[in-house]
DNA sequence: TTCTATAATGAAACCGTTCCCATATATTGC
DNA sequence: GCAATATATGGGAACGGTTTCATTATAGAA
């Protein structure tokens, strides 16, 4: 591998010209730079980020730290930022902590060693990891996704307005005809709890009593361990072997949504003429089921915009501005409801 | 930030000492050594990876390189392979390089700036990249996954063997009675054009002839604009048009396969009575379909180990060590076919 | 023409580690 | 008890860049 130091010596100038050429500082006269490119060219120079970063402190490289990785709706902001931050010459770092807090303590760790200039956090569940991160916010760049952090001042966050959402989803299946709406949602998910905030306030909104019975919440330690088609699945089954069987059913997410799905068609239940169904996130496969799922549609691009652009200016500009911001969700109605 | 020299100073050992502690090698007398690791406690202490790896030439990361991440088959990769990295302390970069050559050469340069130790790279289609990364491959560890780099010595790559497992699906199909097999795929996306050839080798086994009204190649430019739902939906709704329709349809992928069972539900064709699909990857969703879908497994959990210990080897070890991996797939019979 | 401000360049310090070499101390063998 | 070896530590060069500071060349102003 050639260094500065070799294009310096072809080029004939200081390793301090080559230096400022390839990293646009200082001055240097037209000439001097052709020379520089020519010889740097020749010996196929390749800069090395690690001794830059040494020196600057950056490196060009976030992270993106997911709890979620079955949820598909994180695959498709994955590949939001990714592209974004591409963009603006940065490359990212993946990191599944999965729901083990000491995995995630570790990816922080190893964040810290490789001084990854920020970090996006997918709020997930609180726990040792929402401490270490909301401390190291004041030193480190970080924008948490999807869920704001408790109501700690001095953070960025941005995602969707779930409660708000799911609310709205009521009062349509209201509006269609439905009487006695159930919920699928898994507890201390944070967005799933918004969530389920929001089916609270859509049914009084309604009008409508909160039936406990038509409340599914699974346990957070079951949602980890099971696939979450199969716990929608479950759900759906419980509740159609009901006395009184819902005539609506509102799940959390997409996936436990289509695991509903997936049982109310193997019983041959009638989609949505004796039952409708909702999900949330639309990821891509909603639209390919029979029936398609409705659901609500995140605006995944302009929050992975959103969350870039703060991001970036805390990491270029200055850490301590701050911003959060609320996506506009919008509801897809398709097959599975009236 | 404290470097060793704040902990040295602390412990009142030298650097060097420091240095032997965080980096396990040389021996220390357990006094020194419980000493600085007072002094890295107290001073919380972060080891600077750059440093190291400038020094060292390691940098404990590798990147992946994917073309099609709307492919939900190379995201179940993904996070098998990070978690994989995880164990053996790698951190792993995502490198989204869609179909653009240019995109994949930024990539490939941004890779070296930056150290990283090795790449897995998901072949994908024959273009300027692959020779950069044949070149490359002397010098940097890289694996090669999905498909075999043409007949180039001097590689390790791992899949599944497309060709045997669509012939062996076309078999199955004649035996539980389909006599018209049409294939759906996209034209010069390696891994498709594999199964392509497996679908006329398995026509052939079972004496059928190869009639092209029934072959669906789908042009590359098309199928990197278009959902791969669409373009499986659009296949089947071509097929059935024909007058001679098909009893099957054998999809290259999933995806495709996905798109083609929503035409044939929307459409209310019988699936299998009528016609029956079969696809390829075995995505989680697979299953959820109604009916669900027949599909091809690729050891997706094995691939990735194969992958991960080769390209291991290759780094910690010698580059020049290589191997191949052809892993073995199991078709999985759901709903879809007969 | 002379003075001054600016552009262009080089020398050397610096970033935070590792690692080689030298030295001091501890342990072993006889 | 002494040489020979092993263990433990420190000093300083090295890694490959950036950046400060000093110096010289150049241009513009008086």
């Amino acid at each position: 591998m050639n260094t500065i130091i070799d294009v310096a010596r072809l080029a004939g100038v200081s390793k301090s010209t080559v230096s400022r050429v390839i990293s646009g500082n200082g001055s240097i006269k037209p000439e001097t730079r052709r020379k520089v490119e020519a010889a740097m060219a020749e010996l196929h120079f390749v800069p090395n980020q690690l001794a830059r970063g040494i020196r600057t402190g950056r490196t060009n490289t976030i992270a993106l730290m997911v709890s979620e990785s079955s949820n598909l709706y994180y695959n498709e902001l994955l590949y939001n930022i990714e592209a974004i931050a591409r963009e603006h010459d940065y490359m990212v770092m993946l990191c599944n902590s999965g729901t083990d807090p000491q995995l995630g303590q570790k990816y922080i760790s190893w964040l810290q060693q490789r001084n990854v200039d920020g970090l996006l956090y997918c709020f997930y569940r609180d726990n040792e990891v929402t401490e270490v991160l909301y401390r190291l916010s004041e030193t480190v760049p970080i924008v948490f996704l999807d869920n704001p952090m408790g109501n700690r001042p001095n953070t960025s966050y941005v995602g969707a307005d779930g409660l708000t959402d799911i609310a709205g989803v009521i009062r349509r299946l209201q509006a269609s005809g439905a009487r006695s709406i159930a919920f699928i949602g898994i507890n201390d998910i944070c967005n799933n709890v918004y969530r389920f905030m929001g089916y609270r306030a859509g049914l009084a909104a309604c009008g409508f009593p909160c039936d406990p019975t038509l409340v599914h919440l699974i346990p957070f330690e079951e949602a980890v361990s099971t696939s979450h088609f199969k716990l929608g699945y479950d759900a759906a089954k419980h509740f159609m072997a009901l006395e009184r069987r819902p005539d609506a059913i509102v799940a959390a997410t997409d996936m436990l949504a289509i695991g509903a799905l997936k049982y109310l068609n193997e019983a041959a239940f009638d989609v949505p003429g004796q039952v409708s169904v909702t999900g949330y996130d639309n990821i891509h496969l909603s639209s390919m089921l029979s029936p398609a799922l409705s659901t609500v549609a995140q605006p995944v691009d302009s929050i992975a915009h959103e969350a870039m652009s703060i991001l970036l200016h805390k990491i270029e500009v200055d850490n301590s501005y701050n911003r959060s911001f609320l996506g506009e969700s919008t509801f897809i109605r398709r097959g599975s409801t009236r």
